[in-house]
DNA sequence: CGATTAGTTGACTAATTTATTCGGGAATTA
DNA sequence: TAATTCCCGAATAAATTAGTCAACTAATCG
């Protein structure tokens, strides 16, 4: 699990879908216009998660794209996975130069903790982004165990 | 909190100097070789990390870098926020283009993952990670809520 | 049908970040 | 003094991210 400004994009775009497709489909010209990214990156992101049916494109005038599935069933992780394609982080591809007999120190080590993070970032809906975004009082993102956690935190985080 | 190989390396090598340095130093050309990272981009790393007050230095012949604190009270997001400086994530630097109404959607979303993501890796110190490296069998790092996954998870999540 | 709207694709470029290489320092030990 | 090791900066290569462009296909509307 890599997070880099390329998911954030990618889930910024998904929610301004899941906001603005209720009725008809938003072309990325609107999204490109309302969250200031750029069209073509946003087709090179929408082509990925369009292939890996997350979103469901409509061709001609009226047309734009749309969730595949409702945003319950559509998590953070999913969208992140979708154009963030991974990379090996244990840098020895599972096989290779494992050497000096405790093999590859860093595999156990990666391997635990993305699945930590998959498992936390998998906890988090497209719903559950809709719902905070909705309300104008600061609410924060519910994760999978449900808590919750002041967003005044966020500052030295970063 | 950004997720790269970087950050990566700087754990890994972190974890090195917390399992090697018990009596002496470790040199970054001893850690370069066990964990074949270049050395002189350890040394750039290394620079963060001491500059962050994570580890100290010794020069001179038998020198090399030390843990500057025990290893249970340096966490994960220590480590990776010392050598991966941060982005603003929010793309309105926290004033200018927050335009039409809805202000920076993004700006209330990307606080509150990213506070989330944050504290969960906080949960994680240096010391679980020894813990988790030392024994054979397959054990899998302990979140600060004292919940444990199976390693198995980390297949498919890569 | 013809015009317009939008998705689809691929190639290409620029900017940034990541990783490495090199060359010299300065501090410490023996 | 000589060897070791941290320290620093510049230069470079490689990879990723971000953006641009152009040609094309499909769908709709008049």
């Amino acid at each position: 699990m890599r997070l880099t400004t390329k998911g954030r994009f990618a889930v910024t775009a998904m929610l301004d879908v899941a906001l603005y497709a209720a009725d008809a489909p938003v072309t990325l010209a609107a999204i490109a216009e309302r969250q200031r990214i750029s069209l073509s990156y946003l087709e090179q992101l929408f082509g990925k998660l369009r292939r890996n049916g997350l979103v469901d494109s409509v061709r001609g005038p009226g047309g734009g794209y749309q969730l595949a599935r409702a945003p319950q069933d559509m998590t953070v992780a999913d969208i992140i996975r979708a154009v963030d394609e991974p990379i090996d982080a244990t840098q020895c591809g599972g096989r290779e130069n494992c050497h000096d007999d405790r093999r590859c120190m860093t595999h156990e080590l990666w391997a635990g903790l993305n699945a930590h993070i998959f498992v936390f970032l998998r906890g988090v809906t497209l719903a559950d982004l809709v719902r905070q975004q909705r309300p104008k009082d600061h609410e924060v993102v519910v994760m999978q165990d449900h808590r919750t956690l002041p967003s005044a935190v966020a500052a030295d985080v970063l």
